[in-house]
DNA sequence: TTAGATGCAAAGGGTTTGCAACGTC
DNA sequence: GACGTTGCAAACCCTTTGCATCTAA
């Protein structure tokens, strides 16, 4: 993999920022640094970065999907309200994991949680 | 919301099967009862019983939606070889979402939990 | 009778891809 | 110089939608 200008810019705006933001977000900041970069590029790049295990793509309901650059054992928290995405620790044990390897014969290699709720700003602005 | 034959047989195929179907492949089983059901016609069914609860829509990582006619406290495994998606009941407690709800501030109102790992057929295969 | 549901086909919208030009290594 | 990458634009594919028609209540 060559380390190019565009990779290089990608990776960058998804390391610097904690919104887990959509191909589009990352392109139009993209596009204030290399003004000539293309979508396709940035969804190149970001695939090629999920290979690479550097940026983790989430699927959190919407159509849209949006990418973390900060990967690790850590889970999402989604508003219901206005979207927006936050970081939480991961929570569940190896124990867990167990009783589902036991309950459904699967061998559990990992696990995706995504909570539901409301975000402070949302809930205060509308109690 | 009335009570259409095309309705009927959309949520009946839901609720007589385990595989967490896509939209076309309802569509396809759908055809074999009602030749002239449209696509269209299947996406808005299941619209409406998403909204009703009588349904849940997956976004496990592909393209595709999948669609739950057996809603409940339950979860999903998915496996990485062949898509396969079982139900797991649910194993997560209450105290977790507590201490997610004090780490992030957020108000926790629901969590969905996907696992992911490999299915006795797959693993069996391919040991 | 009539408001809501359907079938059809076209439009939407996020993502992927073919291809010639480009830029790393 | 060779080959992976890019920019561009068109293609893709799942999903949604407009509209005339139909149908459950």
């Amino acid at each position: 993999m060559r380390n190019t200008k565009q990779r290089q810019v990608v990776l960058d705006i998804l390391r610097n920022t904690d919104t887990h933001p959509t191909a589009d977000w990352v392109y139009e900041q993209a596009r204030k640094v290399l003004p000539n970069i293309s979508l396709g590029t940035v969804y190149r790049v970001l695939g090629r970065l999920q290979e690479e295990g550097l940026v983790v793509q989430l699927d959190v309901g919407s159509r849209k999907s949006r990418f973390d650059g900060k990967p690790g054992q850590h889970q999402h928290i989604v508003c219901e309200r206005c979207g927006r995405v936050a970081d939480v620790p991961d929570v569940i044990d190896h124990i867990a994991s167990e009783r589902v390897q036991n309950l459904t014969g699967y061998r559990v290699h990992a696990h995706r949680v995504e909570w539901i709720g409301v975000c402070p700003e949302c809930h205060n602005a509308q109690p």
